[in-house]
DNA sequence: AACTATATATAAGA
DNA sequence: TCTTATATATAGTT
């Protein structure tokens, strides 16, 4: 966008593609914090890498937490939080709720996530 | 960036918040997409709305399949598959196999992603 | 929702 | 990296 439009397709050459990958990398960052400031949204967003390097952008709580919310919103139930601690539990009711999940499991719901502590 | 800088606060307006969403919104969802064609990166990418609406991109596969590799890659286990099909499993086999899952808590990991059905 | 004038992002070059 | 010419995004306006 600048010296010569760019063609929508991979770039071939490796210096570039890492050069052009670290400026947008930034450039999306940045935009997605604006939007979230300016119009009171909630962005997750994670970028892994052609090597696998994972690079992320929660812009309220964690990643986690948004994860959790972007589940629930998609499936229904999805995020079943089971316990805040579950070294806290007796394991005889830790199954007992697990039996739970399985039944809500086996109604048809395709997720169930057991966080045993979100707040850290 | 336009016909004025703006203020990298809330839009108190919310019309002019509203329009700028939908702008900003639609400019971060193609810059997401540009980095991913350009870089070969894979984005997942979720925008809550402040009324709770929700848009997403996932550059390659589902979301589902991007946040998997995201617990993997920031929680080392994070994501364990117990059964491909819960309804195959005999009843005692599953409580034994959440209870192995428990085992897994209990020695600090936080999360267990139990996945009923990863293809549909 | 369409239109510009401007701000910003960034491709190519150094 | 840093610079700079240009492409793109978008704020204010209609």
């Amino acid at each position: 966008m600048a010296r010569g439009k760019v063609q929508m397709k991979r770039i071939e050459n490796p210096v570039h593609r890492q050069v052009t990958f670290s400026k947008r990398r930034a450039g999306l960052l940045k935009k997605a914090k604006e939007l979230s400031v300016l119009c009171d949204a909630e962005i997750g967003l994670f970028i892994f890498s052609a090597h696998g390097k994972l690079y992320e952008l929660a812009t309220k709580g964690s990643m986690q937490g948004l994860i959790e919310r972007y589940l629930k919103s998609t499936k229904g139930v999805g995020v079943a939080e089971v316990a805040k601690d579950t070294q806290a539990l007796d394991p005889k009711e830790e199954i007992n709720m697990l039996k739970n999940e399985i039944d809500v499991l086996q109604k048809g719901l395709r997720y169930i996530f057991i966080i045993s502590d979100l707040s850290n």
